[in-house]
DNA sequence: GCCCAGGGAATCG
DNA sequence: CGATTCCATGGG
């Protein structure tokens, strides 16, 4: 539930909901604290999250003419839309799942803009978090549009001439190519968002595979952060050191359906706990 | 200098 | 097929 008050979109005795744990756990990389919590964009919509007591709310830094609409937009964003009491629950059953979520419960899947997530998630391979957003930084800075004092993310028309070379220029190394070859097919409509959302986990995989540099972990991230195929269960490095150590004969049947939320969880886990 | 990072393509056997 | 190697860059 939620209420427009003073311009701002205020969602009511929010639980289960941690903004540090949410926005720096990852899945995010354009996201930074601001004054009591975060600024970043929702739906093109430059924006301060914060917590004011039980309260989340969302404070538009631009205008924003229609406040109700924006407002179903970050229930969608912020994934207000889903029952996380009930999910960790089930998640909980299992022992290790319950051990994973007790580390950082208020961890949420948002569900972020779809060219944002393919580039920046293309970007990660084979990178680490600290560069990754370096360089989404300056890919904004060199092509998005300025905003009071932050840029948007660029949109694939404004890099619809933008050369292998000039990628290369801000240290993307072997992942210029990759970028190019994302917008491309974004642009030629050889690869659409609304074809993406229809399809199943599997064939939307499969689409998104086409594109080079995507293989089936960035792909997975893409379904699982910005497509709403919460059955996506990305494996990176550190996921793989957990299935090792912690789920040695598979995943736990709790999860299932969900496997992409709970990857979120044991991947924060994994990577403060385990072992390299 | 070596190792690693929210991997994937190219190559090899 | 599966397994190995290379790819750019920067921090530890």
């Amino acid at each position: 539930m939620y209420k427009l008050i003073d311009n701002k979109v205020v969602f009511l005795n929010v639980e289960d909901y941690n903004l540090d744990e949410t926005f720096l756990c990852g899945q995010a990389f354009r996201w930074d604290k601001y004054k009591d919590g975060f600024s970043g964009f929702i739906n093109k919509t430059l924006c301060y999250v914060y917590f004011d007591n039980s309260n989340l709310i969302v404070e538009p830094l631009v205008v924003c003419n229609d406040l109700n609409s924006f407002a179903k937009k970050c229930e969608k964003f912020l994934s207000l839309d889903i029952d996380y009491k009930m999910l960790k629950e089930r998640f909980s059953k299992n022992e290790i799942m319950k051990k994973s979520i007790s580390y950082a419960p208020g961890i949420r899947v948002l569900n972020q803009d779809f060219f944002e997530t393919l580039l920046t998630f293309i970007i990660s391979q084979n990178n680490n978090i600290p560069r990754i957003k370096k360089i989404v930084d300056e890919l904004s800075k060199n092509y998005g549009e300025k905003v009071g004092d932050f840029y948007s993310f660029p949109t694939a028309e404004s890099l619809k001439n933008i050369s292998i070379e000039e990628y290369a220029q801000l240290k993307m190394g072997f992942r210029a190519k990759y970028i190019f070859d994302a917008v491309q097919k974004i642009n030629d409509g050889e690869i659409k968002e609304e074809t993406l959302l229809s399809l199943s986990y599997e064939d939307a995989q499969t689409e998104l595979i086409k594109i080079k540099g995507v293989g089936p972990k960035v792909a997975d991230c893409v379904l699982l952060f910005s497509l709403e195929k919460y059955e996506s269960f990305p494996k990176d490095v550190w996921i793989n050191r957990a299935l090792e150590q912690m789920f040695p004969n598979g995943l736990p049947k709790e999860i299932k359906g969900y496997e992409g939320i709970a990857q979120q969880y044991i991947f924060h886990y994994a990577r403060n706990n385990l072992e390299k």
